[in-house]
DNA sequence: TCTCTTTTGTGATAACGTTCACAAAAAAGA
DNA sequence: TCTTTTTTGTGAACGTTATCACAAAAGAGA
């Protein structure tokens, strides 16, 4: 009997774990090969009993006395937010915002790869940005069920998101990054997040007022 | 003795605060006057007891069988979010995302303005995005301390991030909005919160991928 | 080997957040 | 007016998350 994923991680513990990943990287790339609890706290600013707890659900990944093995977090770690996999993405929209995340293309993440875009209007269609082709809306199932794509961006304004994002679900879309505030309606078995810079901001200034 | 704000707000109800307000100022301009905690959930997609126990903070805002009235709630919300006053912001880092952040300039809300941007890059000092000026780095203590800006935005790499902010937080920014992932120290008064692409979509196939 | 130091992993507890379920208030209808 | 319906506001129950605090394990040094 396997001894894989034994209980469930706690949603809040799930959260956090690119944070941890990302830094352990970052440990890595700097030759650190051992890290304690107390001093990655120092790193991700969260509390080093939060640390061990949310490590704990993985297993006994540490030694007392020694700390945590670089290398060994980031094995289990990649393990579980399944690193090694790339996942393709969509984007939807290719705006200002848009564009610009085509630019970027999460340059320093080998995990993460916009492979295609779409853009409502027409003119754009046949154009690329870097690597990356822009499409018309119109050819848009046809390309992501050509491209087996599970996951997409959508920088389309509020007024037309759900529109799109009903397109992107009929093509076979679970799993949508959403930069219009309006919450849309999706069937159960997908899941969207949302950034909305605008309650970011609010949020920001109501705590920096009242805190 | 004043009877306003008797309870300290929940964390959780003040997150939520921006995203009820919005959905609030929809309704008002569809015409919408009157709603009741139902309803209201469908459109904001929170359950109603959490939207009726969150509205409670702020005294009874509602009426037995009727509901509440969109603009009473508007009115008591835009005051504790303190909307009727214009947060003016700084940018910092005026490359891809960041102008496409300055080209946007929250142009469906009053109540944010990005005012002035700085970048490293000194050919792009004495251009302009928009309306909006970009300076160079060396002029940045100086404008914002003019123009008494206590909120930016940062799109600096993570690299330079760090220098970035020590630069903001000595002109006296004391609420950052930071797109770079690395946690970055500041003094206990000023308020950092972060938006990372890369965790939000590991994040969100995470959840996809395993509920 | 023995002692001292470091640091983990984790039960216990506290803080926080969500959801239930219903009495009471107000509205609507007859 | 009286009855029925709607809907709030909220204690109480429940669930999740954070924090404490320390025994036990392992390392380091003599």
């Amino acid at each position: 009997m396997e001894e894989t994923q034994v209980k469930k991680i706690p949603n809040a513990t799930a959260k956090r774990l690119p944070l941890y990943y990302r830094n352990l990287k970052f440990l890595e790339e700097l030759g650190t090969c051992r890290i304690n609890s107390s001093e990655f706290s120092k790193l991700v600013q969260v509390p080093s009993a939060t640390i061990r707890k949310d490590f704990s659900h993985f297993g006994e990944l540490g030694r007392s006395g020694y700390g945590y093995e670089v290398s060994y977090l980031i094995s289990v770690f990649s393990q579980t937010l399944n690193v090694k996999e790339v996942t393709k993405l969509a984007l939807v929209g290719a705006g200002n915002l848009g564009k610009a995340l085509l630019k970027n293309n999460f340059r320093r993440n080998d995990d993460l790869v916009i492979t295609c875009a779409f853009d409502n209007n027409e003119t754009l269609s046949g154009t690329t940005v870097g690597e990356i082709p822009i499409y018309s809306m119109k050819e848009l199932t046809q390309q992501i069920k050509k491209r087996k794509i599970g996951t997409a961006i959508s920088t389309v304004p509020s007024k037309y998101s759900q529109n799109a994002i009903d397109l992107l679900v009929n093509s076979g879309v679970t799993a949508i990054l959403n930069f219009a505030p309006g919450r849309v309606k999706v069937p159960k078995h997908v899941h969207v997040h949302y950034i909305d810079l605008t309650t970011e901001l609010q949020t920001l200034v109501y705590f920096n007022e009242n805190m």
